[in-house]
DNA sequence: TTGCGTGCAAAGGTTTTGCATGGCA
DNA sequence: TGCCATGCAAAACCTTTGCACGCAA
């Protein structure tokens, strides 16, 4: 169904060894671009743009497009296949921080809205946005 | 502060009309502006695209910028102040369909993690992502 | 009459697509 | 060698902005 990639490239190696380093950041395709044209290495934006497309598709690469810009935003996740694990993440809109969430009242939320809903949630792609602790103290400070 | 709308004007008056009449639906610009055009009341795109932004500052209508598509998503929500009534949203990743959802549950969780993890979610940003009622269907099936 | 609201067109930015070339297997 | 991947450029979109005209007050 999905095209495959059939052949290892030095882009593609490079593309995914960046993302890696970035994990957990939110990048736009114009960043991506530009820290590779700082590095000397630079690609394409159509080269940029399948491969992440790409990722998305497998899961390993999620893509948002939350928020006052225009343009989309790409996190590395990884290829945690942990299905068990129901880990739910919290993004700070504020400081950018990812924060890792294991709570049963979240998995009961899940359980709910399936039975209620009919809607079966994936934790794993799930992002709560909000404000952290750290962030609000400093808000009313 | 905003820039106040000073004149009434026809066409503010058969935007607002139009959006109570989809309140709780998600509208694309695109979409608003054909809509008009069907009813031969052809109104420019930049015109729309005003009236949302003051209307977004206002309250009175969400900016939705979720989904596969690049182009937002507007909702009219009218000046309800009941901030406990709140709205989350989920994203079917196999059909891609936008459901709302307004759940009781959910509040509760929001004051669970606030009280817990102390992370304040804001619900309009945030987005379940699973597989909807429908599509477990026709994958099953 | 004043000056905001409107519509057109153009600009600005992001993402996708077509096509020839180069590189991997 | 056969194809896929790449890069460039152009196209396709979405949204914003500039400007002259029309309309509300």
């Amino acid at each position: 169904m999905t095209g495959r990639a059939r052949y290892r490239t030095k882009q593609k190696d490079e593309l995914t060894d960046y993302l890696q380093t970035k994990a957990g950041i939110h990048l736009t395709a114009a960043q991506i671009h530009d820290d590779f044209r700082e590095k000397g290495l630079a690609m394409g934006m159509a080269t940029i743009y399948r491969h992440l497309d790409k990722l998305v598709e497998e899961g390993t690469v999620r893509k948002y497009t939350i928020g006052a810009t225009n343009s989309a935003c790409y996190e590395y996740v990884g290829d945690r296949e942990e299905s068990t694990v129901d880990c739910f993440h919290c993004k700070c809109e504020s400081c950018g921080k990812l924060i890792h969430l294991h709570c049963d009242e979240l998995v009961g939320i899940q359980k709910h809205i399936d039975a209620t809903h009919g809607f079966a949630i994936d934790p794993m792609r799930t992002v709560f946005y909000g404000t952290c602790a750290d962030c609000r103290l400093k808000i009313h400070a």
